[in-house]
DNA sequence: TTCGGTAGTCATGTTTTTTTGACTTCTTGC
DNA sequence: GCAAGAAGTCAAAAAAACATGACTACCGAA
């Protein structure tokens, strides 16, 4: 393997980011599905046929690293982690909506 | 080869056929240029060190065919084909914008 | 008619992403 | 202590995306 050098950084434009935060089998459902509600992620993966503990667990990290996702240890019954849309998650729920009317 | 049913029409929500669209390597940034203007080609590929021929060509026929692009022959000088913008790509733009100031 | 510039296609190989299956950790209930 | 359900991790295999290099087709000028 070769060293490399990381130019990721160095995008043009902000909105890139957010594509990438979006991007991958997964991520867009899994925003999708959070708006509709807090998601656990093994009822999660029930709700992703196909999907895989593995991609499920690097996206809801990524989502949740990136600002669009926050993860809540929730101490009851079964004591377990809520996976829940950010207040900036939430901001682009809107922006999502105004795009639907242009397509 | 398996026989596959196609479930991608099955989409919960047209922003993703919009993600879907803007995803892959190259798309961002192929978008991007065109908001400076129209594009050609092989000009394309210079702009884009790293990309190849064929990830490009795939990826202006999804842009076309999803509506975001335009492609134009030019009955001119070299008789070439432009890549511009299509009014639905340019609603987007302002989209973006919007988006920018929530980031 | 051959050449240079346009925009590709095609087969192949590499790289990246995703899935699969086994294993781990923590907590509660029996 | 032991099992069961929560949320993962890890290594390896499979699948998808991408790059490379050779090739095609079209047009216009020399």
């Amino acid at each position: 393997m070769t060293t490399e050098i990381d130019t990721t950084g160095a995008e043009q434009c902000p909105a890139q980011g957010l594509l990438k935060t979006l991007s991958g089998k997964w991520k867009p459902e899994i925003f999708r599905l959070a708006t509709e509600g807090p998601l656990r992620f093994n009822a999660l993966l029930r709700r992703l046929p196909g999907s895989s503990r593995q991609s499920l667990a690097v996206a809801l990290r990524e989502m949740e690293e990136s600002g669009l996702l926050t993860k809540t240890l929730v101490r009851q019954k079964p004591l377990h982690i809520e996976y829940a849309l950010s207040a900036r998650g939430a901001s682009l729920v809107a922006v999502f909506r105004t795009l639907e009317n242009l397509l």
